[in-house]
DNA sequence: GTAGTTGCAAACGCTTTGCGGCATA
DNA sequence: TATGCCGCAAAGCGTTTGCAACTAC
């Protein structure tokens, strides 16, 4: 799983450093919920690879720029990413302690909207569905 | 149109400030697009209303919690807020120049999605849906 | 007069940048 | 060794807070 992503990276001539590949593992290894930069810098620091927020940052940059994460809002001012997987799916996002987690939806039903919408001026691209609430824990 | 908002926080013990006023008139005139603090702060200079950005970030706040206004989340790091009309809307944001527009959707379709997802650990309360694209002028 | 409101300055949280040094290949 | 990567410090951005002055009623 990880290898593929790992020779793809070496073969395009950047290295794998210890940060990469733990944060690649960790990403790999969380697929529930998307996670910040603070919250990844937590989760290296926990794997005893104490890495320099700048780092952290950049290095969401990086995996972000070379499609293997992508970037979720959540509206709540700070970014987060998660593993750049196939299926399309939406986020459900907890007001109180910001938690989130992805949805997938069977058949994403807006594909009707997005024709509707795209014969305005604008020319869509894509589509973010967020659903709020409060989960488990902080209802 | 604006008597009735003003009159309600007149009732309710706040006072009608210039700035507040002239706010508001800003939102009721301005149904196009979700405006950001900056982009309000902008307008009131050019009405010859020059007020702190503190004061601005505050109005914005408090007429949120009054329900006056509603926080659109735009996903580029900034707040927005447009005037709480009634009806249900999405929308539509400009990646290159993040302008954001509203669209109406006739009929909602979440609303099956709303359920399906209630069902998990979440409580779900409400939703948002934005379409992401180039507006005309940057594409 | 008394609360609600304002401006200023300073701080906040998250993110980015500049630069010298380090380590992977 | 050469380029990519790192940590540190500092700055950036949007936003919030503390405090004293002000003003709408």
């Amino acid at each position: 799983m990880a290898h593929q992503i790992l020779k793809a990276l070496k073969d395009k001539g950047f290295r794998l450093t210890k940060v990469r590949k733990l944060i690649i593992e960790i990403f790999l290894s969380n697929s529930a919920a998307p996670i910040s930069a603070v919250e990844l810098k937590a989760r290296l620091m926990a794997a005893d690879a104490d890495a320099n927020k700048t780092t952290v940052y950049r290095e969401l940059d990086f995996l972000s720029e070379q499609g293997i994460v992508v970037e979720v809002n959540a509206g709540d001012g700070k970014k987060r990413y998660e593993l750049n997987r196939d299926g399309h799916h939406h986020h459900i996002l907890c007001l109180r302690c910001s938690a989130v987690e992805c949805v997938t939806v069977d058949n994403c039903t807006l594909q009707e909207e997005l024709k509707r919408v795209d014969s305005k001026s604008f020319k869509i691209t894509g589509h973010s569905l967020n659903f709020f609430g409060l989960c488990e824990e902080c209802q």
